[in-house]
DNA sequence: GCTCCTATTGCAAGAGGTTGCAATAGCAAC
DNA sequence: GTTGCTATTGCAACCTCTTGCAATAGGAGC
């Protein structure tokens, strides 16, 4: 979500950037909305689900969904996918990062961004290929379950 | 898949490990091997039950599934997500390798051992990580799709 | 071959998403 | 304030997996 201003500000401007493409703006988008801009980090699509529900009981599910989709189409959020591959949204106002996740111990950290760039011209470079960064999960075994295992 | 000999001495090998470990050799689980025995490339657990079906109708997806969690418990079948984030098994003798997938036109490439060796060592450098390259998907946009969206 | 232990299966229920469709309701124009 | 167009919603059905549990059946040992 873009960051700017307070929670309200930032849903109000959400709502203008949706008439503006002729999209409309709803109760049920309004509640998405406001559940995201009290967000941080990272949510799937259930979690948000359950949020919107302790704000409004009668949130279905595909609605919610599709209001994701929009979202994302506009450029307003971004995705990646955990290390089961569930979607992941990103919220907040951190730059574009992609993950890397111990699939040992569970643990995960962002990578950074100067790891990140080096990646993402190593196949800018190779390939003409521009990395979709916050998609990106890179799983594997951290320095500790490593050592854990052959000692 | 280990791929040593033809497709029948394939699936004596399995059978034996897994009797070596005191699992069972069963019907449904021949069946499963029998149809990875016969596949390239990659594969997810719904076409892989729709191939099981064919050559038994009455299989049941649970017990593809936990055949498949079985099958990379004991390492002769590993996993890698696709774009959408759903398991993709790879199978045949190709080595481990990781995929770049255009999210634009949707074609996907496998990484090149070269690249994949480096992008390894990055990682085992700066944070003692061992990526698994195997369950690495990288999403992004090609280079036609760049070139056509933004001439 | 028969026994016995327990790994495996089938089934039913459930979680997390997606999709087609008819009914509803934004909102722009009058 | 009404009207009319059409974007959205709610719903139900469906898809891909996962899980708990009672019944079944490998296969090692005799
Ligand atoms: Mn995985
Ligand atoms: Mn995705
Ligand atoms: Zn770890
Ligand atoms: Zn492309």
């Amino acid at each position: 979500m873009a960051r700017n201003g307070s929670p309200p500000d930032q849903v109000a401007a959400v709502r203008d950037q949706l008439r503006a493409r002729g999209l409309r703006w709803t109760p049920q988008r309004r509640t998405v909305l406001e559940v995201l801009a009290e967000t941080q980090g990272h949510v799937t699509g259930a979690e948000l689900i359950e949020r919107c529900r302790a704000r409004d009981p009668a949130t279905i599910p595909s609605t919610v969904y599709r209001t994701l989709d929009v979202l994302e189409e506009i450029g307003l959020l971004r995705h990646g996918h955990g290390p089961d591959g569930r979607e992941e949204f990103h919220v907040g106002p951190e730059p574009e990062h992609g993950h890397l996740h111990c699939a040992g111990c569970g643990a995960s950290w962002e990578l950074g961004s100067d790891e990140a760039a080096a990646l993402m011209t190593a196949f800018e470079d190779s390939h003409g290929f521009a990395v979709d960064l916050s998609h990106l999960t890179v799983v594997g075994r951290c320095r500790d379950c490593r050592t854990a295992n052959a000692p």
